[in-house]
DNA sequence: GATGAGTTTCCTGATT
DNA sequence: CAATCAGGAAACTCAT
């Protein structure tokens, strides 16, 4: 079964693009439908069936369908993984999902989790979805918000900024509006500098962060990653 | 409902 | 003096 899954039919070469614009095109592509009638009495297509009732076949199938439709990248998801029924796939945890698809499986598990709630509703409403997908694509830790406020100018404004980037040495320039920031992140207008930087302090503990001597300066230690220029 | 990770909140004291 | 750093302690939030 799992040989007879040809791996070309996947998109080996395609990078991560913006998840967001094949959502769209999804619902723009009226070709996209008639898909959904190749369902036989016998070999149901995916969409009809609930998840936890899935078979291996199905599973592959969705596994399919979501590399094509979020232009994710086959490489990095692990398919012996995968190679589980319905019901095995919705037990697996996030961390499974990360685990068996690195950044592939938090778009693998949201769209999992959200089907099982919501049946194949949840791809009714083009624009909650868009906006669900946006929220759920942030990422959650503060040390993650803070390399892509670092990795992406736009955002940024100058409230971060580099200091030596090879090593990845950074510093905070207007440390109120980074609390802001953060704040709006996490809907918590009563954040401030302070306990932000008291959070940052715990991931000493853990080597995500190392110290630096010097004010509003930090360094990313050996258990962050993304935030290096060659790799990612 | 229990547990644990990751904060958030608050605080006291030191340093810049 | 105001802002920041250092952590301890406890509350809180959310996923498992």
């Amino acid at each position: 079964m799992l040989d007879s899954v040809t791996h070309s039919t996947f998109l080996p070469n395609a990078s991560f693009c913006d998840p967001l614009m094949s959502w769209t095109d999804l619902f723009s592509n009226e070709e996209y439908y008639p898909a959904f009638e190749h369902q036989t009495a016998c070999d149901s297509y995916w969409p009809s069936v609930h998840p936890e009732y899935w078979t291996k076949r199905h599973v592959w199938e969705w596994l399919q369908f979501c590399c094509d439709q979020y232009k994710l990248d086959a490489n990095c998801i692990s398919f012996c993984h995968f190679n589980v029924s319905g019901l095995q796939l919705c037990s697996m945890t996030q961390e499974e999902f990360i685990e068996a698809a690195g950044v592939c499986g938090e778009y693998l598990y949201f769209i999992l989790q959200s089907m099982r709630s919501q049946g194949y509703s949840f791809f009714n409403d083009p624009e909650e979805t868009k906006a669900t997908i946006k929220d759920c694509l942030q990422s959650s830790h503060l040390w993650e918000f803070v390399r892509d406020l670092l990795l992406s100018p736009e955002e940024n404004c100058g409230i971060l900024e580099w200091e030596d980037r090879e090593q990845g040495i950074f510093r905070v320039v207007k440390s109120e509006a980074l609390a802001k920031m953060w704040g709006q992140r996490k809907r918590n207008d009563r954040m401030t500098y302070e306990k932000l930087s008291r959070a940052l302090r715990y991931y000493y503990k853990t080597g995500i962060l190392e110290r630096v001597d010097r004010r509003l300066v930090y360094k990313f230690g050996k258990n962050a990653h993304g935030w290096q220029e060659d790799k990612l």
